[in-house]
Parts: structure tokens; sequence; C-alpha cells
DNA sequence: GTCGTTCTGTTATAATATAACTCGCTTGGC
DNA sequence: GCCAAGCGAGTTATATTATAACAGAACGAC
């Protein structure tokens, strides 16, 4: 069983040393975004944030919250779930890291493992010239949870 | 070099006869979207493409657009581009694959490899009790022509 | 013919994201 | 103390991407 009180706050510890190491300012309300997400292995639209914040009389408004992800983005605390348009807490305490998702399209659970080593794709965008600056892997499908209930 | 019109010669000719060996109607406004995308080998978001179909007279709406797309994607002739939004003509004539794209960020050229025969990642599904059922696999970066213009 | 199906046309609107400007606060220099 | 610079937050407006819902045309099955 997943202990998830202890992963999050290993997460907020995490979140707060690095970004005292890094001179980063974690703010309130960019505090609150991340432990929004945090509160399940769940992938949030930013408009679903924006309500929660809205209800607890943060930032109204859209670009407050796009803002806050975009800092946790480049911070490396939040990943973007590219094939749901939404976003994800980081659940791999920020060690450098190529994230795989694997997403359930019933309930938005994710999954985060660190990528299997490539190496292959690599080797072929060599070939073609190509510079690869950032990858995207994600797979949908159904959580095992999920996958009982059906 | 990359012979183009012979390149989209045969990828128009796939497309044809797999939509008459599967009863699929290649109507106008499909066939002519499935052109558009195949002119170069790079993703146009949808109202691009309906901006052109506007320019001929053809469908004059969103709608339009969707539906055909959708109809592209089913078939296998068009993939969808998560990270841009957009969408790209396929560039192996529907062999049944995996695709992963290299995806220039500055000219949205794109380059169709098969995918790396995985293994383990989908292992690390299966542990976790996870049914995967798609899977999107897209790097971004600088493609060849423009590292050089660089 | 007329019924059902499929495709297209159209209006309206939802969902996602950003531009541009304002203000207030901190902080460091003087 | 005072001011200027920088950063974060608030706000208005708008851009971009996507879909819902319904009307009409085309075509084949019967």
């Amino acid at each position: 069983m997943h202990d998830h009180a202890s992963c999050i706050r290993a997460a907020l510890a995490h979140a707060e040393s690095h970004c005292a190491r890094e001179g980063l300012q974690l703010t309130p309300v960019r505090l609150r975004v991340l432990e929004i997400l945090l509160e399940g292995h769940r992938a949030l639209g930013a408009y679903e944030i924006l309500d929660r914040l809205r209800d607890e009389g943060l930032g109204g408004q859209p670009p407050v919250v796009y803002r806050a992800l975009d800092f946790l983005l480049r911070a490396g605390l939040v990943h973007r779930i590219e094939t749901l348009n939404a976003f994800a807490a980081c659940a791999h305490a920020g060690k450098g890291h190529v994230p795989v998702f694997l997403i359930c399209r019933q309930c938005r659970h994710v999954i985060e493992t660190p990528a299997p080593a490539g190496g292959q794709l690599e080797r072929a965008a060599e070939g073609a010239g190509f510079a690869i600056e950032t990858t995207v892997r994600e797979a949908e499908g159904l959580c095992a949870d999920c996958r009982i209930a059906a």
C-alpha cells in the first residue's frame, strides 16, 4: 500500500530545500498549486487547479495558475502531461530524470517511471542530423483499479 | 535527396487503395486535407489546414477539418503530434507501426521513425497492473537544416 | 419511394493558453 | 530615509484549440 501522507511530506520537503538551494521563491500560490497536484497521483487541468484556488480565495484568473505551473515545471517539481493537456506533480523528487508516464484514461491516475535507457532512438536521431533536446513518452490505458472496476 | 513528388504519389496511392479495401470513403475534403499535410513533412495545426481549405472554397468551419482529421487518424493515414497539438501525414504507408517522432521546434519538420522495440516499459506497466492501450513518443529539438541555419 | 446511414454545412460554445498592462512588495544602493 | 530595479501577483482582454448539436444533401437497401 502506498503511504501517501509521507509521500506528500517528502515531496514538499524536497521542493522547499530545492528552491532554497537554487534561490527560487516558493510563494504561497506556487506552493498551493504544488500541494493540490500532490493530493492524488493524478493529472489535473489548469482550470481544475484554478477552480480549487478560487474556492480558497487565491489567484482568480488563468494567468495566475499558468505562471505558477510554469515556475514548477521549470523547477522540475511538476510535469506536463501532453496527451491530456494537464499537469502532474513529479513523483521522483527532482532526481534528474527523463520521465515516462502511464496514464489511466479513466481516472487520470498517473504513474511515473524512470525512462528505460534509450540509445536506439538517439542513434536514429544522430543519423538524421537531428539534435534532441527534450523527449516525451506517455502510455495511455487502464490502471489496475479501473481494470478491476470495469 | 528526398524525392518528395514520388513520396506524395506513393502516399496518395496507398491511401486510395487502403480506403477502397476497407470500404472507407476518401471524400474530396478528406483527400484535400491529406494532400495539404503531405505537401511538406511538417506538422500543421487544424486551423492552418482550415485556412487552406477556406482559400479553396472547401469546408469553412472547424468541425469540417476536425472530422476529416478524425477520419484520417482512424484510417492511420495521419498522426497527431501531441506536443504541438498538430497533425502530420503518416510517412510509413500504413504498415502497422508505433511511430516515434523527431520534431523540429523551429520549422516543425517531422521525421517519423519506427519505434525501437520496447519491452522494458511494457514490463514496468505489467508490474503495476497497468494495461497499455496506446503510447506516444515524441522528441523535440532542431533538425539538420535548422542547426545549420542557426 | 422512403428509410437509414454517412457525409457536409452551420451556429454556437467549451476548453486550453497567453498578451499586455497594473500594482505592490522587497531589496539593495545611496 | 528614499528611490529605483526586479519580481511576483492581479486583472482585462483575447488567442488558440476543440466539440456539441442540429439541419440538409447524397446514396444505397429494400
